[in-house]
DNA sequence: CCTACAAATTAGGTATACCTAACTATAGGA
DNA sequence: TCCTATAGTTAGGTATACCTAATTTGTAGG
């Protein structure tokens, strides 16, 4: 009945949760955004590309543990526990930092970042994070220009996206910005941004596309410029500079 | 029936395999040794710290896939096919250059490496597996002395250990000499010969202790002279020196 | 107010990879 | 040769984390 020794079915790490449990977590995490507002089985179910079914499931497992990660009432969401903040920022941190150390110390294409981390910070111990950041020299924002939690699990200050970044796909003025941050999600996205020297913290100046839904766009550092379909557009986040 | 999408209820990694199977793999090999000897069901019980039942069950399912990694018949063991030992070699070398990997670029201690890599060997790309390759200089062998398998997945020429080397444990007669490789198995152990100066490729001083079971010994680098156990012996392996 | 629809839940089922207990094979000693 | 001990196998069961299908809930529109 009991299993005889250190076996498990799925896969435990370092601190007794699954990577399942992990991806629950940070899945709730991002969706209930700053606010940390209640995030529907739907929504959830949606990121995860899990069945809704499977999704109560899991959160009643999590809301009926011993020290639960989530706070779940039927029919009306979730919420993390401030148990599964923390660990929800763990993970975070780890996927940032990983992913950071892959780009400065590996020198990963950028597209490349977040599969693999997206693996990788499930599994490393606290030895690795600790090791990765002092190299890293402890760094406070990730290649795609997010925020990386602290060690001690919160978000720094200056929170990157910034609250007051918009979506450049949202620019309805031409103007000069500053590059907040850029989506990690789709590869491809990510190389067309690359190439037209869109980074973090670099300034940009865009225009709304004559011909097309799009943007016209030159970086600081290049004259280039550069059109940008309203599809990558989402991908950006921008803070607008006065004048 | 037929599972929607991407999940999986077992973790499988880029190859196909999942980790559990890549264990067995591994201990196959390890197990049937050089000449790949047929490895009986108790011994890989014993290995991998699992019911003989499930061995059973593993390796049926193993043998009996299109593609099989194993070739087994009941009641008389099992070796690895040649797809089999590809993928075993793969999983070695992902593992020692993770070691050599946080040795050498992380400052990992050297009792430390194993349990890392033992996680982590199983989810790294093959980007990842050539990036640190690279990084390192595409080493031949590990910090604990090993070889570390060529990407084509063969071991390498001038195998470490060494088909010669013998256990320190073994020695009967006083001598010099050189160490061929250590144990990364038990990280007490590895403690108390690291602090002895014994490090692969090093020259060493035997001499049977007068005293215990033991050995007393001396490395090229230090005229300290210090006592290692009967049991810590079984974890070095070396090579006797002429004269 | 009450219904219809979308969201959520329950019920029942799959695959992996373990387990124990009971049974069978094989090989070595009397 | 027989026969028992040990190794290996089969049968049946657990937990995780999914799935589909059927049912229930809640709410927004008529």
């Amino acid at each position: 009945m009991e299993t005889g020794d250190h076996n498990m079915a799925a896969r435990r790490r370092t601190n007794g949760n699954t990577e399942s449990v992990d991806n629950y977590l940070k899945a709730i995490l991002s969706l209930g955004g700053p606010e940390e507002c209640r995030v529907t089985i739907k929504a959830l179910a949606g990121r995860l590309s899990v069945a809704p079914a499977s999704v109560t499931n899991m959160l009643q497992k999590l809301a009926g543990s011993p020290a639960p990660l989530v706070e779940y009432e039927r029919h009306r969401g979730v919420r993390l526990s401030s148990a599964g903040k923390r660990r929800a920022l763990e993970v975070v941190r780890h996927h940032r930092l990983i992913e950071t150390f892959l780009y400065q110390v590996l020198d990963y294409p950028i597209e490349e970042l977040h599969e693999e981390a997206e693996r990788l910070e499930h599994f490393i111990s606290e030895r690795f994070e600790q090791r990765i950041a002092a190299k890293l020299g402890n760094p406070r924002i990730d290649p795609h220009g997010h925020s990386i939690p602290t060690m001690e699990g919160e978000m720094p200050e200056g929170e990157r996206p910034a609250r007051e970044s918009i979506l450049l796909a949202d620019v309805v003025e031409d103007g000069t910005f500053v590059i907040d941050s850029i989506s990690d999600r789709d590869a491809h996205s990510l190389r067309s941004i690359e190439a037209c020297g869109i980074t973090p913290g670099a300034r940009l100046r865009v225009r709304k596309s004559a011909s097309s839904e799009g943007y016209s766009v030159r970086t600081g550092r290049s004259s280039k410029v550069f059109d940008l379909s309203r599809e990558v557009a989402r991908d950006v986040r921008v803070v607008r500079l006065p004048k």
